[in-house]
DNA sequence: AAGCCCCTCAACCGCCACATT
DNA sequence: CAATGTGGCGGTTGAGGGGCT
């Protein structure tokens, strides 16, 4: 099946965006919404590409970009997720609020893969096999930076499967739980988390109605409703995730699929690192792998 | 001061998955 | 079911800037 260009490029501006291209976007995007990112260099009077249209509101003109420094916190995140899943950025974007997957590749590139390449010859005097990671070619006779954290990466651990989203699970928790649930699950208040780490009891899919009309008794079986950007960084790089068991991210906008969710998916989103995992999790991580029902709303 | 080299990062490209027709 | 449309992803490129000689 043949693919029409995504545009015709005659005529078009290529190359930097200038101040005014980028308010003329923005502008765009303020009054229309984002999408329809096809017409709406036409729509909006640009000289750009759809795809370049969308490439930089993504990653340059969005108002919750965070610009600036990667935090040391942050860069041990990136190390961990992509020990996990590799070269996925978009996924291990989305566990850095306001960060771009673009922005993570690109520093991962410049920086973090050079400082694990240092590590590991300091270790072993040799760099080890590691999946799905392809260095680009034209940094590698370059100087090396000088190594400024003491970031320690992980063995090589990655997971590959498959990318799911859905916004509302159900899960029905293992007999260990419903004898001796983790205090969050004995009690599932209605509690979020939000970017500051607050909780909050305001999410409607805890209300009694919807336990009610979902058939939970609210001791018995309990849901959780994840979105990315719920959890603070400082709260999942600390997250006792015995505690915080309703707290992980899983995240959508795109609800219509209903998927079963294999135990790696579940802990690939959930945990960045799976032997941060309390006995609690492992209890009901096993029960997630070996029966439970994840059903996407 | 000029030229060269290296690094960073915004932007581009090609491909893929999924939705729609 | 095939064709087409659309959005998204990861790899790669190259302009621009800074540092070094």
């Amino acid at each position: 099946m043949g693919r029409s260009p995504c545009c015709s490029k005659e005529g078009l501006n290529r190359g930097a965006w200038t101040a005014l291209e980028d308010k003329i976007l923005t502008e765009y995007i303020k009054v229309h919404g984002e999408g329809r990112w096809r017409n709406l260099p036409k729509r909006a009077g640009l000289k750009r590409c759809g795809k370049s249209c969308r490439l930089r509101w993504l990653n340059y003109l969005r108002p919750d970009i965070k610009r600036g420094n990667i935090s040391h916190d942050e860069e041990e995140l990136i190390i961990r997720l992509h020990n996990l899943l590799g070269n996925r950025w978009s996924l291990i974007a989305g566990r850095l609020p306001g960060r771009t997957d673009n922005e993570i590749k690109n520093y991962w590139n410049t920086n973090l893969s050079k400082k694990i390449q240092n590590y590991h010859s300091h270790q072993n005097n040799s760099v080890p096999c590691r999946k799905n990671t392809n260095l680009p070619n034209h940094h590698d006779n370059k100087k090396q930076p000088s190594t400024t954290t003491d970031a320690t990466p992980f063995a090589p651990h990655v997971v590959r499967t498959k990318a799911t989203r859905c916004t509302k699970v159900i899960v029905q928790p293992p007999q260990k739980f419903e004898d001796d649930p983790p205090a969050q699950l004995k009690n599932p208040t209605k509690n979020t988390m939000d970017n500051a780490g607050n909780t909050h009891d305001s999410d409607p899919i805890y209300d009694d109605d919807d336990v009610s009309q979902n058939g939970l008794d609210g001791s018995m079986d309990f849901l959780m409703n994840f979105n990315v950007g719920d959890v603070s960084l400082c709260d999942l790089l600390n997250s006792d995730f015995s505690v915080d068991l309703c707290d992980f991210n899983y995240s959508n906008d795109n609800s219509s699929s209903n998927e079963n969710l294999s135990f790696e998916d579940w802990n690939l989103s959930n945990s960045v690192e799976p032997n941060m995992a309390s006995d609690d999790l492992r209890s009901f991580a096993s029960f997630v792998e070996t029966g439970g029902d994840w059903l996407a709303e």
